[in-house]
DNA sequence: TTGAAAGCGCTAACAG
DNA sequence: CTGTTAGCGCTTTCAA
């Protein structure tokens, strides 16, 4: 199945190799009648440029890669999305790496990555995303963004000086307590996250912040640790309202938690928003699916991977960029929460 | 930014650059000792070989693309989750590319992947899904597959004699409505899809056929074709409830457009399954978010994109592969559904 | 067990 | 406006 090269057209067009390269790429003046002679036989052929030679030449490829931790979640499609969207117009083709959040499946792609020569990296999730990230796994991504810019996204790698895009999740956990207080509510509790991890740490300190301007507390039996996934909520949900105390309103780490706690609270004869309150985070599609439609922090998830690209493009072709880029966070109002009921 | 290459490598390992292949690739045995300093001065140097060289000359890339129609959707990042976890196993590197369903991006990224040379390609949605595809757009997909191989997941390519992994989806909606009728539904409609999309024909069909078999029929008034959001599940549940007489069951053509059928009949005040019942069809994890929990068909979308990627493998080292692979759905029954109101 | 050398397909000086 | 030629970094005969 041998291929057609830039030669067979090259003789089969009677010039040379450099004058097919040069009607390829319009990068210098070709005679009109040759040029057109040129492109017919291309077309006839069907050529295509062999992409791996010219990035060989070239040293850039075009790629950009995404890690990211869970591609089942629906926060990254939409991250996804966005990137690819902006990239495609720059000329970007998109690698998708999901690590599952393992710092060993990242340190493979790494390399994998590194190999492949790809342009740029965008990088969510997993180690950029705990609260102490061994030294180790920092130093691997600051050595390869030596040659190959990396750009952060909703998260950090203390020290590494790597570019960054996110969402203010601390800003957002505050809209979102200072809508709660002003319903009235006055014991509210924090559900899912793993504690390591500084999502989770952030917003609750942010809680704790504005619970404490308003002279109130989180207290310890008001934070459930979890994972971030619907089953977290539930069952987290269910040990909340085991306890003879409940809270009025419960404050999920993400759409997801959420989502398990209004499972288990309806399954608990709870109405929401009448009885108890449930927020969530992110601004999934998902918190509109679900009934009643959820009150959470929309991240600008589409917005996020698409300033990722274009920060990276820039970064790519040597241009300046901020270090840091701050998405402000936006609360969506939505049924699942209301007045804090005066009865407990 | 000078990457050091196998010729760095071999100068200072004072062999030939033949002999640093060796040990990179295990291809010929190299003395241990020169095999271990060798490998030391790799390590060192942090030497990685560069893909595009190695590529272009083995005439393989180890990368698989996958083009969808819609990565937030939630059904294909199952796809490609199933489909990464077997490829890396493999060695391969994933290209995820959505097309949104429109065939001009398709076309493009079907050129853009054949110059990158990517060992072979998972095609999913947009015009493999149409009930008439174009031609010249099944040409063009036949024409690549000659040098690339292709598979086509959920769809297929008439007279394409292209490779085929796909549900049963005829089936799997017969095992809906035979489910609905053993529950006493009698008058059943039809909610969502495109009209022109095989997906929606192919379900409609089969539903048909088994009413016929029970001595019913589906009446043009209980068929609302729209797309597949959530947006218009609940668009055309309204439309459907305003309606004299209602069904009492509604079959959706996939979990979203159930979501929003959900939503409207809530705001209906109608009970589900008490007053209505509603179906979803994919087996998304969001149909297992919601409230209640949706009763619909599993397409097995992890197993799809594994055993797409098990084909391709094949396919790609010239191995002999089925036409076509079929799964069978399975039917999920969960709280969407029950028994048919004696009183309609 | 090792080295020399010929490419893989393309771009980019450099020289007409 | 066009051709010649030297690589990009690696693998793989073919010889030694």
């Amino acid at each position: 199945m041998k291929s057609v090269t830039i030669y067979d057209i090259a003789r089969e067009a009677n010039v040379s190799v450099a004058t097919v390269s040069r009607v390829l790429n319009n990068s210098a003046p070709v005679k009109e009648s040759t040029r057109r002679r040129i492109m017919e036989i291309i077309e006839r052929n069907r050529f295509q440029p062999n992409a791996l030679a010219r990035s060989l030449l070239k040293k850039e490829t075009g790629t950009i890669a995404m890690i990211l931790p869970d591609i089942t979640n629906p926060f990254f499609p939409e991250v996804f999305w966005g990137a690819e969207n902006m990239g495609r117009e720059l000329g970007y083709t998109f690698f998708l790496c999901d690590s599952a959040g393992d710092y060993k499946r990242e340190s493979e792609y790494l390399g994998i990555l590194r190999e492949r020569r790809v342009d740029g990296i965008i990088f969510l999730g997993g180690r950029i995303n705990v609260a102490n990230c061994p030294s180790d796994l920092v130093q691997e991504v600051v050595d390869l963004s030596v040659h190959t810019p990396v750009v952060l996204v909703n998260g950090q790698l203390a020290g590494s000086g790597l570019h960054r895009i996110f969402t203010d999740e601390a800003k957002g956990a505050e809209m979102v307590v200072r809508h709660l207080i002003e319903l009235g509510h006055r014991d509210i509790a924090f559900l899912g996250g793993l504690e390591y991890m500084s999502t989770t740490r952030v917003k609750i300190r942010a809680v704790r912040k504005v619970l404490k301007e308003h002279g109130l507390e989180l207290a310890p039996d008001r934070i459930k640790y979890g994972d971030f996934s619907i089953q977290a909520g539930k069952t987290l949900m269910d040990e909340l309202l085991a306890s003879p105390r409940r809270p009025t309103a419960v404050i999920c780490v993400n759409d997801f938690t959420a989502v398990g706690a209004i499972k288990s609270a309806s399954e608990h004869g709870l109405g929401i928003p009448d009885d108890i309150s449930i927020t969530g985070f992110d601004g999934t599609p998902l918190s509109e699916a679900v009934i009643p439609e959820l009150t959470t922090v929309s991240q600008n998830a589409y917005e996020l991977g698409k300033l990722a690209v274009e920060s990276l493009h820039k970064l790519i072709n040597g241009g300046k960029v901020k270090k840091q880029t701050v998405l402000e966070p936006r609360l969506i109002v939505r049924k699942s929460t209301g007045p804090a009921k005066k009865v407990c």
